[in-house]
RNA sequence: GCCCUCGUAGCUCAGGGGAUAGAGCACCGGUUUCCUAAACCGGGUGUCGCAUGUUCGAUUCAUGCCGGGGGCACCA
């Protein structure tokens, strides 16, 4: 990555001349390398001199002179100069540019990729929807974010695994059979009676009926309790199944789907709260077994064993981030939704507690999605009256626009979502700007097979390239590689939405500019692998945001 | 009350210790004998919520306040 090597570039220059003599100071660890705001100001810049100012006992200006005096001169450079109150600005040449671009081409799908210093093993868990119910549009977000942050990471050269925890224990699951129960018993003429804090959804009479459809009422023989215990296993696998399904229509897939139930089957919890006993963490207290989470920056202690007995979620989910952390994973990413923020400090107290290290665990809060629609919001689906599903908005918007769209905004943003805009298919619309620059290229490219050209490199004298709106494309071309590694590292995905829309506009701007295919051949050729490198970065930015990159519209 | 988060253009938002703070939309006007007009070009806006502090430099960091959203269970 090009800031690297400047980075290097002006480590060995002060080196030299801390060396020489002509300057007094120590050599930073790290030398920063940003992006001007201002054009003018050239394409990177450093304020390494005003930095060293004080310690060198010079002024910046005369500083950075120094420093310059010093600096080798690389091919990739076309100017260095000292501008403002002692910025080092770089210009690039554009050879650097060309290269670029024959990078873009030998590399193909895998430019943009890099590796960072130092690959963790990183799993990711995100969605995690409780299987009692199906997926809500937060849950979207969370299934867009994650699989497009685990690709991110991965793009970077992380190792990645992503992990859905099935909440399949417990309370939740004893009241959800015990609702499918009570549906089912209504189907057969019976009063209607609800468990207290019962599910109300629609679907939960849909899941009765369909076991009336195959079983009749076989159940009916059964006691109520017994029937409750039947059939939350067998909704839950349903509502599994159904939720797989919703996540396959986002293209959204897991390595892992891990179950709470095999942490109790397994002894695990009772096996943390031991570990936990041991290091003399836990006290009994009005019946219940808690953790001493204050010690670890909670707000209070958490109890782990209820007063009857029964662990809580928290128990288990001790356990299962205890479980996680012996899989051997360097890094835990959860994803959760902003409703779960009062829960992270505990967790992470109990992280440290268990020491598992300060930053093994890294928690995503995400806020929340608003529906609407012609700049109305929308609660309620129509159709069903209740919540509206992820279903219902990927079959009523699409998945590209419901990827691309989860996706615009920061995690830390609670997110709009325009159903009206996402269905559009104007300029208005980013998704299909962006999509729309693909086709747009493919297009270009059936144009110049016919005419019997075809876009290979070896052919192409990039020294032709010399428009404005050519060299502005092959700048935004060139950045893949920096904005993915630091849309990896800030752990936002949606930067690369911005990215797309850039590079797609670039392009735009340069079509209008500039005729691809011409008379001159040589020229032609030359725009034909600039054309064909911007159809070869946009497609690998959409596929990490998870958006198909369309060769017709 | 405590905790988290947001507050940037008319609207939706991006950005982020630096040099003149950006984009889309909306609004007005223009562009097609030519590779996709789902496109492009031109036109203008900001006390970066307020205050104090740290710094050579703060819209960015820290603290406090104000305002929006969310959360504060022996629920999951």
């Amino acid at each position: 990555m090009i800031e690297n090597n400047l980075a290097d570039l002006i480590q060995n220059g002060l080196r030299r001349a801390i060396d020489s003599g002509h300057l007094k100071t120590a050599l930073p660890r790290t030398i920063e390398i940003e992006r001007p705001r201002e054009k003018s100001h050239g394409d990177w810049a450093s304020n390494i001199a005003m930095i060293l100012a004080k310690e060198a006992r010079q002024p910046p200006r005369a500083l950075a002179e120094t420093i310059i005096e010093y600096l080798d001169k690389p091919d990739y450079l076309a100017e260095v100069e000292i501008a403002g109150p002692g910025f080092i600005n770089f210009r690039l040449s554009s050879k650097w540019l060309s290269d670029s671009l024959t990078q873009i081409c030998e590399l193909g799908d895998a430019y943009g990729r890099s590796e960072v210093e130092n690959p963790q093993k990183i799993q990711i868990e995100f969605v995690s929807a409780n299987p009692v119910g199906p997926m809500h549009v937060g849950h979207g977000r969370w299934a867009a974010v994650g699989d497009s942050l685990a690709r991110l990471l991965a793009a970077v050269g992380h190792q990645v695994e992503s992990e859905f925890y099935i909440n399949d224990w417990g309370n939740q699951m004893r009241i959800f059979g015990a609702s499918v129960a009570a549906r089912y018993r209504e189907i057969f003429g019976e009063a209607l009676e609800l468990p207290e804090d019962g599910y109300q959804g629609h679907y939960i009479t849909d899941i009765a009926q369909e076991i009336v459809d195959t079983d009749g009422d076989k159940y009916l023989r059964l006691k109520p309790e017994d029937q409750s215990a039947e059939f939350s296993k067998r909704a839950y696998k349903q509502v599994l199944e159904h939720i797989k399904k919703t996540l396959v229509a986002m293209d959204v897939s897991f390595d892992s789907w891990f179950s709470e139930s095999t942490l109790h089957e397994r002894g695990k919890l009772s096996e943390s709260m031991e570990f936990l006993d041991q290091k003399d963490l836990t006290y009994r207290s009005e019946g219940a077994l808690w953790l001493k989470t204050v010690d670890f920056g909670d707000d209070k202690d958490r109890v782990l064993m209820r007063a009857n007995g029964e662990p809580t979620y928290f128990a288990a989910d001790i356990a299962y981030h205890r479980e996680k952390v012996e899989r051997g994973f360097d890094k835990l990413i959860n994803i959760w939704g902003a409703d779960h923020h009062g829960y992270v400090k505990r967790v992470q107290a109990a992280m440290t507690a268990m020491g598992a290290g300060e930053n093994r665990l890294e928690i995503i809060i995400g806020q929340l999605v608003n529906l609407f629609s012609g700049g109305k919001a929308v609660r309620m689906s129509k159709r069903t009256g209740e919540m509206v599903t992820l279903d219902e908005l990927l079959a009523d918007v699409g998945r590209d626009p419901a990827r691309y769209f989860f996706l615009m905004r920061g995690t830390d943003t609670a997110l709009d979502f325009d159903i009206e805009l996402a269905k559009s298919q104007t300029s208005e619309n980013p998704v299909y700007y962006v999509q729309y620059a693909h086709a747009r290229i493919c297009s270009i490219l059936r144009h110049a097979a016919d005419q019997k050209l075809t876009p290979i490199g070896k052919k192409a004298n990039f020294n032709l390239l010399a428009h404005e709106s050519e060299m502005a494309l092959m700048r935004e071309l060139a950045d893949a590689p920096s904005i993915i590694a630091r849309a990896a590292s800030a752990r936002a995905p949606h930067r690369l939405t911005k990215y797309a829309q850039d590079i797609a506009a670039a392009f735009h701007q340069f079509y209008h500019q500039c005729r691809v295919v011409s008379d001159d051949e040589d020229l032609s050729f030359a725009r034909l692998t600039l054309v064909d490198a911007t159809r070869q970065v946009i497609k690998n930015v959409l596929w990490l945001i998870g958006v198909s990159a369309p060769q017709k519209m």
